[in-house]
DNA sequence: ATGAAAGCGCTAACAC
DNA sequence: GTGTTAGCGCTTTCAT
């Protein structure tokens, strides 16, 4: 617990060298003769030598490391996405700081400050108050300070605001579900769950209206069950559904969250799932696959999503030419928690 | 995107004062006149100046940075730990630096070097190869070459080496649960899921066979079923309970996961729980919370575990005397998975 | 109370 | 190729 740090000029010397010349081989930025490179190394390897990262950052002025701020990393779909990132940075050389905003205004801003402080290379946001339909003006503000000095990258929306837009395509999302649903004969389908004052279940709600139109399907405003996006909201919205003279044949959950609780309000109905009807869920997190019955539900391959996000990151730091808004392109995972319409 | 950073000196300059001063207002750790300090104050709000940290830290050898290392931020129970970890981490003015080691030991050996080259104040270990039964030498070395730099606390055994270990009393959890459920009335008792070669499940292992006999029930070889801590390892272990020509009237779930894969087994085959068997859990994870029946399951108050954990960093780090193992005491949250033993 | 100056450990011109 | 030197932005003696 004391042992002073050894540094380069400890190398350099023993080595017989110049700190430069030690400096050198660490970076790999120019040339050194095999025979000083290989003393530098041996030396580096028998003391087990780390170059201090802070010193380095503070000289190029570059720290390698990227600012990601989730929502709530205990949500299975923003840690899975978080895994994704952390592993296409470590991949590109460079290191994630993560913080959690857990709905907490003050805490997001003092974390984005602590990114700030820490000279991140560009920030990542995902979720927080970056899904708002309509963005706080003093969170747009505080954003556009930060964006000025480093990228800004977002997987919501933040318009009013310079940054880099990397989006799931909802509407095509719900497309997919309405090509399946209805492939599978059903004509009375609910959304379950959401808050329209999110922008992604905005468009979800928009686009679910629209098909439903578009397939010639009835509307039924009590098909569209608003809620949040927990367990109990999925549990108390299928209730509803439930108790209507006409339920639906299948439903639309917003999330995995608001599934399982579905699955829960059904089996306590005595409904089955998917014999009396067919839930579909968007996000394909774990919950997916050990719920019972099996969710079909909307994926969007967080390993290739974690790596374009972390690609953004990137290429903005080296100011390279990007677009400035991307879709992702969500894929269903079929499961065991659809079927065919029956007439009832 | 360029706009220089603004540097204590702008602000000492322009407030017509040495950048020591600014530095004093910023540290607070001297006095500075009424005048000056409000000059500076206002000129730091003014340009929203914060402080460069890797200067900071490059100057006073302290990074405030704690470093996290983590077996998988997927898994509830780490993500639940590591948020309470990273909010009492906050409150002490630290920042967390979060890594997975994934189960990859190449992961986890360069994810540590990373936290050295940080130069992060302490690491904290939970999970990983540190929870192994036997630990791996050349791991407790690569270990032992950072706890003397810096303090190292983990969640595991890590025997060989010189850290701070705050363990979970696997012990006195099985002391409690076995005390429910004998008080149920259960006397056909199994153990389901986990590893033997994992410290906590080996302890748990011992505990139970101990308490099997304390309680005067009979030891049964196949009540005992060895897998690893999954939902999938949950369902084949405890298809393999049901299929026996006496099966256990409960069974204890090595975790949340693999209590929910029983769950799903028992579903299946038309075994209803609690009713026909009781099912209780490790961990408490918001999977007891949303599975169908809820888990009794045992709790570790992340919240106060995270703050222990992070307590012990802190202290390591002043140099406070502190013990060099603790334990944190569980507690058992009783749901809807447990009743009383029906004669079969 | 305040300023001057040294130094934290490294990188990157700049000479040679 | 290699050494010398000047920072990077801050904190902290040490004087005053």
């Amino acid at each position: 617990m004391d042992k002073k740090e050894i540094t380069i000029y400890d190398i350099a010397q023993e080595a017989g060298v110049s700190p430069a010349t030690v400096s050198r081989v660490l970076t790999k930025n120019a040339a050194v003769s095999p025979a000083k490179r290989e003393a530098v190394e041996g030396l580096i390897r028998k003391y087990k030598f780390r170059p201090n990262a802070m010193a380095r950052s503070l000289s190029d002025t570059k720290t390698k490391i990227l600012g990601l701020l989730v929502a709530d990393i205990r949500n299975p779909y923003y840690a899975a996405l978080s895994v994704a990132c952390e592993e296409a940075a470590n991949q590109q050389g460079y290191t994630v700081m993560l913080c959690n905003a857990l709905s907490d205004n003050r805490l997001e801003d003092s974390n984005l400050e602590k990114m700030y402080e820490q000279r991140v290379d560009a920030v990542i946001q995902i979720g927080c108050r970056a899904d708002d339909l309509v963005s706080d003006s003093a969170y747009a503000a505080h954003v556009n300070r930060i964006s000025r000095t480093i990228p800004f990258i977002t997987t919501g929306k933040l318009d009013g605001t310079d940054c880099y837009r990397l989006n799931i395509d909802d509407v095509a999302s719900m497309r997919m579900i309405f090509e399946y649903l209805t492939s599978l004969g059903h004509r009375r389908i609910a959304l379950l769950g959401g808050q329209k004052k999110i922008q992604s279940t905005y468009d979800k709600w928009q686009q679910y209206i629209y098909l439903m139109g578009k397939y010639e399907l009835t509307f039924h405003e009590a098909y569209l069950q608003e809620g949040d996006y927990s367990e109990k909201a999925g549990y108390r919205c299928m209730l509803e559904l439930l108790e209507l003279k006409k339920p639906p044949t299948a439903v639309i959950a917003v999330n995995d969250f608001t599934a399982v609780g579905a699955l829960k309000a059904a089996a306590e109905k005595g409904v089955q799932v998917p014999r009396d009807i067919s839930i579909i869920s968007f996000d394909n997190t774990f919950l997916s696959e050990i719920s019972t019955p099996k969710l079909t539900s909307v994926d969007y391959n967080y390993a290739a999503f974690g790596q374009r996000l972390i690609e953004i990151a990137v290429k903005a730091i080296q100011n390279q030419k990007i677009p400035k808004e991307q879709l992702v392109t969500p894929t269903l995972v079929i499961r065991d928690s659809c079927t065919q319409a029956q007439e009832r």
